[in-house]
RNA sequence: GCGGGUGUAGUUCAAUGGUAGAACAUCAGCUUCCCAAGCUGAGAACGAGGGUUCGAUUCCCUUCACCCGCUCCA
């Protein structure tokens, strides 16, 4: 496919597979549906957890210089005059009075409309907040409106002397977040890759000044391998760095983690070198002091912040396309997503090979052995062909088939998603066979 | 929000100003059934609201949603 080609059908597979098999539902949508809002169902938020509890395991739990936090969706102005949020994080738009259309002030060079050549057409520019506003207590006005949050970020700069003196970490350290945001976006779209309401996988990074640099080159290349590391294939994947004029009010560096969506490149991930702007900001507005005071040098000193921001949910369907694949097999088409094993819904699914009474409780105990342990499906209805077919299509790494020989030698059938190859495994040594294929 | 397109079972498609068909999927039954097998049967749809009409899924209006552009950035 050629870039910039919108390859539609891929996307219509993924969608139909998403609601078929209930990865991703539109919200609400016996009422019509609601814009821009998605429900994750029974195999789709079992995926989406496991991406975000392997982005906690490798940025929190296999670090010793990262803790978490779980800071509040609701917050009052004050963060966001502080964030630069209230200031900036608007849109202003002006519409040409001539034809209608409506464009971003900024991006506009020029008095004439570059849609119909309307020359002096344009409305006063308004100002489009992207925060969603709403109020806190009983009596809506003025001094109880609160934000939801439109980034988690600020949760750990204004909890950032909280979480040093609790934890005792000094910088350079990270504290790590993930939740949901809010963003009024003017034109969601493109299923779940724009939402009003998402989630964010967050690490603000606090270092001393002088090794910002080297940090910020440290977690473009760990983020842009974490991505490599869960099954995202080399060619569909790229670093770009922003030009100056992209950069955002706070940042002195950022570069992209982008993934070749059906429509195009497309973001999964910023990593920005933010300076020491946002704890400035918090302390100025604050009155405290938002600094580290190192022992060893006998100095005060504000840090600067390495943040790599992540979408959970764009990169759970960038996983989804990434996995995605069918192959011919005996003529016909097999449907399958070769997703990482830690990714994957289900790990294991327990087929016995009829649906008569004598396997029901060999096939049981089997499903009971290993649901402890990971997260199991269990299948009897139908050929036992199609069930594995159906397994294949929401990417689950073994099938373990009960058979009638299984009542006599205690084995069972283990089938690899990938190769398809078969072992015949005793029931009593499943679970080693399965730990040493499994995280 | 603007311009263009589209809304019919879970999915993909038909047909029609006068009782909405199918395929695949799903469910039940039969089959010692290891890669979407076969046979029998079942459930299941005109996005929502209003109008025109004796009668609207079909024509008109409004609305909601999706797709393609403008835009956006996790």
């Amino acid at each position: 496919m050629a870039e910039g080609t919108p390859d539609t059908e891929l996307m219509e597979k993924i969608v139909n597979l998403c609601k078929r098999r209930g990865f991703v539902f539109q919200s609400a949508e016996i009422y019509g549906g609601f814009r821009s809002a998605y429900d994750y169902g029974p195999i789709g938020v079992l995926l989406l957890r496991n991406v975000k509890d392997a982005w906690w395991r490798t940025m929190v739990q296999l670090r010793d210089d990262v803790v978490g936090l779980d800071a509040s969706i609701l917050s009052p102005p004050a963060v966001w005059e502080a964030s630069g949020h209230l200031a900036n994080f608007t849109d202003p738009l002006v519409d040409c009075r001539s034809c209608g259309s409506r464009f971003r002030e900024d991006h506009l060079e020029g008095d004439a409309c570059p849609n119909c050549g309307a020359v002096g057409s344009f409305t006063e520019a308004r100002a489009f907040n992207l925060m969603f506003k709403t109020h806190a207590g009983p009596v809506e006005g003025s001094g109880h409106e609160v934000y939801l949050r439109p980034e988690t970020a600020q949760g750990m700069f204004i909890n950032f002397t909280n979480v040093m003196n609790a934890s005792r970490k000094k910088p350079p350290f990270g504290i790590a977040q993930i939740g949901k945001s809010f963003r009024n976006e003017i034109t969601p779209g493109n299923f779940v890759f724009r939402t009003r309401e998402f989630e964010q996988m967050e690490l603000e990074f606090f270092v001393p000044p002088a090794e910002a640099d080297q940090w910020y080159e440290h977690w473009c290349e760990a983020r842009l391998q974490w991505y490599l590391d869960h099954g995202i294939p080399t060619e569909k994947l790229r670093l770009r760095p922003h030009d100056a004029d992209e950069l955002s009010h706070y940042s002195s560096g950022t570069s992209d983690v982008e993934f070749l969506f059906p429509w195009g490149w497309g973001e999964l991930e910023g990593i920005a070198n933010r300076g020491n702007y946002d704890l400035t900001q918090h302390a100025t507005h604050s009155g405290e002091r938002l600094e580290y005071f190192d022992q060893t040098t006998n100095e005060h000193y504000v840090p600067h912040v390495i943040e790599p921001a992540a979408g959970a949910t764009r990169s759970m369907m960038a996983f989804l396309l990434a996995a995605y694949d069918e192959e011919e097999v005996n003529g016909e088409t097999r449907t399958v997503l070769h997703l990482h094993p830690r990714l994957a819904p289900y790990k294991v699914a327990v087929l016995p090979l009829s649906k008569k009474d004598t396997l029901t409780p060999v096939a049981r105990e089997v499903l009971d052995l290993v649901k402890g342990r990971w997260m199991a499906d269990y299948d009897e209805t139908q050929a036992i062909g199609r069930r594995y077919r159906r397994q294949d299509e929401i990417g689950t790494p073994f099938c373990v088939t009960v058979d009638f020989d299984t009542l006599e030698d205690r084995s069972v059938t283990v089938r690899d998603r990938d190769s398809m190859q078969q072992d015949r495994v005793p029931i009593e040594g499943l679970m080693a066979y399965l730990s040493e294929r499994l995280p």
